[in-house]
DNA sequence: GCCGTTTTCGGCCCGACTGTTTTCAGTCG
């Protein structure tokens, strides 16, 4: 069983304890356990081993033991006693928005509603209006969110509203009465998956700004509306939540959207420390106490204009949004070692584009060009390899006739140059789709598996591992294959495939394209931590796409990722002799 | 059920909006 089935079983513990009307503070217990283990970094080797598992922050003996019961035999008694309790499809009811446990419970219990069908009859039917506590609002309101969620999963990669929140918040900012503007929440985190925009604005006038913002032409439907707080649907249907705020508070509420919870539990228990309360408006000194007899610290609380000056007022060094998830980061601010995070104008070149040779859409110039447009010094390019015959891969001669064609225009070019490489692709034994002797050809290889995805973890670590063996592979693109929202990674024993590219000297990249961001960030401190090279390559398979390498930069920073770390941060001369370096091995 | 530089008991983030109420419960983030 995988870290996210088990968290998905406690989930499922926690709504139907809920539905059972439990005690509120054992239900979050069973939900922050779920989010600990999915969010865990650490590498538990076995979630079987209890006492390793008691030891992860909000999952105690309890829940370890139950955690061991699945991953030991891939079921639950207590949770299958808990679903034996309730019709099998209820809990898809708490999909629905604006329905939770007790609106489910009362349906259940008054109309016999077990389903997300029965429930759009019996709304339909008139019924739901009818009940105590509902009333015909709330019924359409039901019926709407039933429609909602057929025509949005409520899931959508960054890049896919990447341009409409950019869009949104660039308008906003030109708005005389918005005096401050961000995209707060998962999306400053740069989550590879977003549910939701966060937007904030600091404002004098609340009324006109939030006006503007509801009218906008990207917004499709107003959800709710306040004087402070508001909810649309955007045309691409995500969600976007918008608060409005003063300049004075506009830091506090910057820092309390764009934090996850469990790192803004850690804020808010740091200015508890300090004798403060702190919520999403300011700092304050704590109300008396009922045991006045015990006094807590109490410090002057320093002035805060901005979220640096926040953390500084609970003696952290400024925490940078993509390392707020409480993962080590605290840690590292008390102590000063956070890292200087790579930034996109560290990038010199990139790696992994294809061409119309085989499944791109634009030539070699026009590659070429888009890149120095990018201001990158060099690129790389990658198309298939011969076993690729959807993608038009190429065979022996159209390959080298690129290279020629590559080593053409590089005369051409001033400041400027091109790589000539191949996605080579690995076979289902680990063996390589071209001949060495061919590989030594060329500038680079990068490897990757395009077939065969459902070997077992032994046998996919086996392959891959074979073919960073081989001394002309230079990098391993898209190491897990997996598509966000679409397909899951393969299963391969990553831990290992990081070794071995310590051991080999192998590059492990970072797909910047928005549905794979593959290799995944929660990987890359282990990486780093065995002196893993990492490349972030856009696999362009068109020329306005090598700007995805954006999304790979934001990736990369939630990764703890420096320049140091980032192969192609290098300089076009030094990076030539790194390319070098690993097939004179 | 989890947790502890006050603690092994008694807390557990809390404010905004909505709808159905007439002072508040439920939901959400």
């Amino acid at each position: 069983m995988t870290k996210e089935e088990i968290a998905c079983s406690l989930e499922q513990i926690a709504a139907l304890l809920e539905l059972k009307g439990e005690n509120p503070f054992k239900v979050r217990a069973y939900t922050n356990a779920a989010r600990a283990i999915e969010t865990f970094g650490g590498n538990v080797p076995n979630l079987q081993d209890e006492e390793a598992v008691a030891k992860i922050p909000g999952i105690g003996k309890s829940i370890a033991l139950k955690i061991k019961e699945l991953a030991g035999t891939g079921s639950l008694k207590y949770l299958e006693d808990l679903r034996a309790q309730f019709p099998e499809a209820i809990l898809e009811l708490f999909s629905i928005s604006g329905l939770g446990a007790k609106k489910i419970k009362a349906l259940y219990d008054q109309l016999n509603v077990s389903s997300i069908e029965q429930l759009r009859q019996a709304c339909e039917a008139g019924r739901v209006a009818e009940l105590p506590g509902f009333g015909e609002t709330t019924q359409a309101k039901i019926c709407k969110a039933i429609e909602e969620r057929t025509r949005h999963a409520g899931y959508f990669q960054f890049g896919q509203i990447a341009h409409e929140a950019e869009t949104l918040r660039n308008d906003l900012a030109g708005h005389p009465d918005a005096l401050q503007v961000d995209i707060a929440g998962s999306y400053r985190r740069r989550k590879e998956i977003v549910r939701d925009l966060d937007l904030l604005v600091a404002t004098k006038k609340p009324e006109a700004i939030t006006k503007f913002f509801v009218s906008h032409p990207l917004v499709e439907s107003i959800i709710a509306q306040g004087p402070t707080k508001s909810s649309v649907r955007l045309r691409s249907g995500v969600q976007c939540d918008w608060r409005v705020v003063s300049t004075a508070e506009y830091p506090f509420a910057l820092a309390y959207f764009t934090g996850n919870k469990e790192h803004n539990i850690e804020l808010r228990s740091r200015a508890l420390k300090q004798g403060w309360t702190l919520n999403e408006y300011r700092l304050a000194p704590l109300p008396p106490g009922p045991k006045p007899e015990k006094k807590r610290p109490m410090k002057r609380i320093p002035k805060v204009r901005d979220e640096a000056e926040l953390y500084r007022a609970v003696d952290l060094d400024f925490i940078p949004p993509e390392l707020r998830e409480n993962w080590g980061e605290f840690e590292a601010a008390e102590k000063h070692t956070l890292p200087k995070l790579i930034e996109k104008e560290n990038l010199r070149g990139t790696f992994h584009c294809h061409t119309t040779a085989s499944d791109g859409h634009n030539s070699l110039e026009e590659m070429a060009e888009a890149a120095q447009a990018l201001g990158l010094e060099y690129l790389g390019i990658a198309d298939h390899s011969r076993s690729q015959i959807q993608a038009h891969g190429l065979d022996e001669k159209k390959l080298l006739a690129q290279v020629t064609a590559i080593r053409k225009l590089n005369q051409k070019f001033d400041g400027f140059r091109l790589f000539a490489g191949i996605e080579c692709d690995i076979l289902r034994d680990g063996s390589l789709d071209f001949p060495d002797e061919l590989l030594s050809q060329l500038d680079f290889v990068v490897a990757s598996v395009h077939s065969a995805l459902g070997l077992s973890e032994a046998d996919m670590t086996r392959r891959v591992i074979r073919a960073m063996e081989n001394r002309f592979v230079t990098m391993l693109a898209h190491p897990t294959g997996r598509l966000l929202l679409k397909r899951e990674p393969y299963k391969i024993d990553v831990s290992k495939i990081l070794d071995a590219a310590a051991g080999t000297g192998t590059w492990i990249e970072l797909n910047a394209a928005p549905k794979r961001l593959d290799l995944d960030w929660r990987w890359w401190p282990m990486a780093k931590q065995k002196s893993v090279k990492c490349v972030i390559n856009p696999d362009a398979h068109r020329a306005e796409r090598l700007q995805d390498l954006w999304f790979g930069i934001g990736i990369a920073r939630k990764g703890w990722l420096t320049n140091a770390d980032v192969m192609n941060c290098l300089p076009v001369e030094k990076i030539e002799r790194a390319l070098a370096a690993k097939r004179l091995s």
